[in-house]
DNA sequence: CCGACTTTGTGCATGCGTTCACAAGCGGTA
DNA sequence: TACCGCTTGTGAACGCATGCACAAAGTCGG
């Protein structure tokens, strides 16, 4: 069911077959920072910047430069020894690679806190991912343009993606219609979902869902507030105050 | 300056020692799991389930079992062979691990779209994370509550953060106003930070950041949706049609 | 009390990701 | 053209995380 809008996908951009095994084997975590590149990048580009070095981009990128050419060396050898990269090149080999030379239009389900902010975000449409449809299940809002677009029914979301070619659902819903929700957009063949319910999504090998869980995110920064109000006090029995002075040397 | 409330952390809920190495130990990746567990528990709990396996558990978590007994045994080895774990004693012993023991005051920073989604979610309160404190620039949002909380001016970000001890902040700004408003939020004190602007924060060693970048998700799931047209597509050459049946064998 | 059955906890192998370190390659310069 | 200094690209080593497979340790029925 997925694969029916398959073969219109096909025509966009082919990669060339060296390209193409090297796409497979980019490890998850370069995508994650390749992406990371594509923003400092695009914003050099509107500084006016046209050439950098491992070593700059690395540092506006947070990360270590051997870590930088190793993730740009997974899409091919764009740089120039004893000069650096050409920003355009690498933004539009970084692009080429992340899949965004077509635009991926993205559908929100749940029009509540969550919902109405993303749907106002004015961030995506620039970045190649514009937010075409809206769905919820309360009557009072469908109809009612949010950012521009009128939210539809829930029930209309085969039709409305369909129509909309939707490749993106993103789940802004209570934790208890999350997956009820996610079976509709899997079924209306989308393959990419974005959670922000804080529920497991079980889905089709198929379909690709990533989670933003917020509620993790603070109890992770919460984890190392512990750990390090602990190794204070664990420093302080050693006789070591909690600035690093030794106390009782 | 960051210190200064240090010593007064200092007395909560002390941890055993042996606890103290294993904290120090647990892996970056299995904390985030840990929190997953916790939630999926938590619900465990509310459904008055007193006893689970790791297989059960597991599957609710959406992980492989192994690796789920191997993060449980980074706290300790509080399952019953034969049985397997009772949920309260697990719930107790990863909250305690987490440093879920005593509650972390959240401050939002940058109350617009995403800042109101924020303040009026009702989610985190629950969890241990009550925000007690709001901010932002903007003369006509000062004083006006927003999910209960009147908003206060960025410039007294020192004194309320340091009144409502505040643990956590949340950085819901503008990407130009993020480093300046992390900024003054470490100089308040701040060690822990959630940073939704698409920007690299850089922060002193003691601090934690951690960043939710909702265009760098939806990249990576972009690059999937690439890589499967394109293998797709290879497939296509070599003679298998794209739902997998062979066209010329 | 025993033996069969269940499930934990972990040693070990494997694979992935990070980091180091340096040869290869390029531009600039004399 | 030949040399010099700079930066890339990557082989190799390391460390961390994952998953397997099984001994250890418990329960339960008889
Ligand atoms: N608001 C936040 O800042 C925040 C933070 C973290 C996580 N979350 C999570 O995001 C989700 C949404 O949060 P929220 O604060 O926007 O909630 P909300 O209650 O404000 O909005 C939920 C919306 O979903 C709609 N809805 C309910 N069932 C539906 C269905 N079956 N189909 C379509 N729409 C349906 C509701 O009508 C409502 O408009 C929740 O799962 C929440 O846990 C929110
Ligand atoms: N809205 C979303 O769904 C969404 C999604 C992804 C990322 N983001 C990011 O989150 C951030 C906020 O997005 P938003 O849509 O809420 O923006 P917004 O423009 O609606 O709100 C920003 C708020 O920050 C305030 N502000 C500006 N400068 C400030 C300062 N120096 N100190 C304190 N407050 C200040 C503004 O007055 C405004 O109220 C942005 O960086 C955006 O890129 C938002």
């Amino acid at each position: 069911m997925a694969s029916q809008r398959g073969e219109g996908e096909l025509t966009t951009t082919p990669l060339e077959p060296a390209d193409r095994e090297r796409a497979r084997a980019i490890p998850e975590a370069a995508v994650a920072r390749l992406a990371v590149y594509l923003r400092v990048l695009s914003g050099m580009v509107d500084q006016g910047v046209t050439t950098i070095s491992s070593e700059e981009l690395s540092q506006a990128a947070g990360v270590n430069s051997a870590k930088l050419r190793k993730d740009l060396s997974y899409i091919g050898s764009y740089g120039t020894r004893g000069v650096g990269y050409d920003v355009e090149v690498l933004v539009s080999h970084i692009e080429r690679i992340l899949g965004l030379t077509r635009k991926h239009s993205v559908a929100v389900v749940g029009i509540g806190n969550l919902g109405h902010a993303l749907a106002n975000y004015g961030g995506f449409p620039g970045r190649g991912f514009p937010v075409t449809a809206l769905f919820d299940v309360d009557e009072d809002l469908v109809g009612v343009p949010v950012g521009g677009i009128p939210v539809n029914h829930i029930e209309d979301i085969t039709t409305v993606c369909a129509e909309r070619e939707v490749s993106i659902g993103v789940i802004a819903t209570p934790p208890p219609a999350a997956q009820a929700v996610c079976d509709r957009l899997v079924s209306a063949g989308v393959q990419c979902i974005l959670n922000f319910a804080p529920v497991v999504l079980q889905v089709p090998d198929n379909v690709e869902v990533r989670k933003v869980d917020l509620a993790v995110e603070m109890q992770i920064l919460s984890f190392h507030v512990a750990r390090r109000a602990d190794e204070a006090a664990n420093d302080l029995v050693n006789g070591i105050g909690v600035d690093g002075m030794v106390i009782r040397p």
